[in-house]
Formats: C-alpha cells, structure tokens, sequence
DNA sequence: TCAAAGTGCAACCATCGGTTGCACTTCAAG
DNA sequence: CTTGAAGTGCAACCGATGGTTGCACTTTGA
C-alpha cells in the first residue's frame, strides 16, 4: 500500500532539505548542494545516489559535472503518499474523538460492539 | 518551522504502526504490542521510549504493567506537520509547472527575470 | 602541459533499529 | 510465607546508515 522507499528517501530532514534546493534552484551539482549545506559533498553525493535511486532525481553527466534535476512526477507521488497517510490518521483521530464524545455523552450502556476494530 | 523531532518519530514504519494498534486498541503496554508486531518486546520498548520523549504517548504505571496510550493532541499536531510539508511541497511543483508551460508556449524572449525564485 | 575543479572510491566512526541474555519487581497460587 | 510466572529494565552485541577524511581519477582552461 505504502511505497515504503519512497517515504523513507523523503523522511530524512538532509534529502528534504536538498530536494528543496534542487526545486527552487532549478538542478545543481553534488558540490554547489554541499556549499549549501551543513555537510561534505560526499555526503550529498550518496543522498544523491539514494534519491536517483528511488527515482526521485535524474542525472545529467555535463564534461566533468554530473548535474541532479528533480524527477516532479515522481516528487508528486511522493507527496501524495504523504498527504494519504496524513489524512488516514486525521480521520482515525477523528472518529475516535466521536466515540469519546458519544461515551461521555451518557450512552455509555451498549457503547461495546457497535464500533470495534 | 518544521519540528523535527516529531517527524522523525513518526517516520519509522514501525512506531507508525505501533501508534495505529494503541489507537484501535486504546491503549497497550510493550508485551502485548510485541505480539501483534514483527518484533521483540525490546524493540518495542525502545520505540515507546521514543515516542514518549516526544510527548506521541503517555505511560501510566500498574502494578507490574506500564500502560501506554496516544495522546492524541500531539498525534494531531505531528499530522498536521506532515500533511503542511506535503501541501508545501505540493504547491511549489504546481508553482514549477505553470512556470514551465509559460516557457514553452513560446514567450521565451524575456523570461528570465518576471518569476524568478 | 599542468594545475585547479569536479567527481568517485575506500576506510573509518557514531547512531539507530533490532536482537539475545540476565536481573529485578509484582502478582497469584500453593 | 514461599515460589513460580508475568512484566519490565539494563547491557552487550550486530547490521545498516548518515557522516567524515583521504586519495586517486577525469576534465577543463590558462
């Protein structure tokens, strides 16, 4: 149900943070990211490789660059797998906030059975 | 902005699924989460003890039994912070696309400049 | 031709999710 | 009261991962 690549490629705060820059700067390389950023180039470098191979990113070898662009179809499954988890657990939440209501309501005679699972 | 902490907790598959069991079951203790997961009481007790350092759950001492619910306020603030990362996220490539169909409908003399950023 | 820029590869360290093993409290039954 | 089982906590260990440093390799430009 849950591409649980995808959603750990995104969860770490460093790979949001370069995808963030790779949108708003239209591409960059390993280097420009890492002067950007609190980490060595090759740490961007392997978050790179991870993200390249979840999809999430293309590469473009230019002479002796390598230049990321973000893959935005695949950015957008992503986030839309997001925004479906978030939104199962916002109606969880509020259903188990109508049966806390309904209990403390009074009805609290046959309030087992009715509602489970 | 973005409270890390909490994203991180709720970023491991395994706490998400133990925080789905201690909604649907109200509540639990490390033992019997264990034996609905894919993993040792430990495992369990250490996730626990991570989501509680956040404030996702409350621990309430019985007996020889600790009881551990969701706190539901937290949970819905976590949810929130997922799904605004989302929206932002969501935003910015909608944002990328117009940009980019505005380009290729052919006004490419002047471009650079009107939206950039 | 040669130095600087950009990259890749390898070794190393700390953290984390997970495991096993053992000691400690609590409850309940004899 | 004693004793054994249930529930927990603590410590050591293992593998994966995010991060670092060091070095070798290609490409560019003076």
């Amino acid at each position: 149900m849950i591409d649980d690549d995808l959603w750990s490629a995104v969860g770490d705060p460093t790979r949001r943070r370069m995808l963030d820059l790779l949108l708003s700067d239209g591409g960059g390389t390993a280097t420009t990211l890492s002067e950007r950023l609190p980490v060595t180039r090759q740490a961007v470098a392997k978050h790179l490789g991870v993200l390249d191979r979840v999809g999430l990113v293309h590469v473009t070898p230019a002479g002796r660059e390598r230049r990321y662009e973000v893959d935005e179809a695949q950015l957008a499954r992503a986030v839309a797998q997001l925004t479906a988890v978030g939104t199962t657990w916002d109606a969880r939440l509020q259903r188990i906030k109508r049966i806390a209501e309904r209990i403390q309501r009074g009805t609290a005679d046959r309030e087992t059975g009715t509602d489970q699972r």
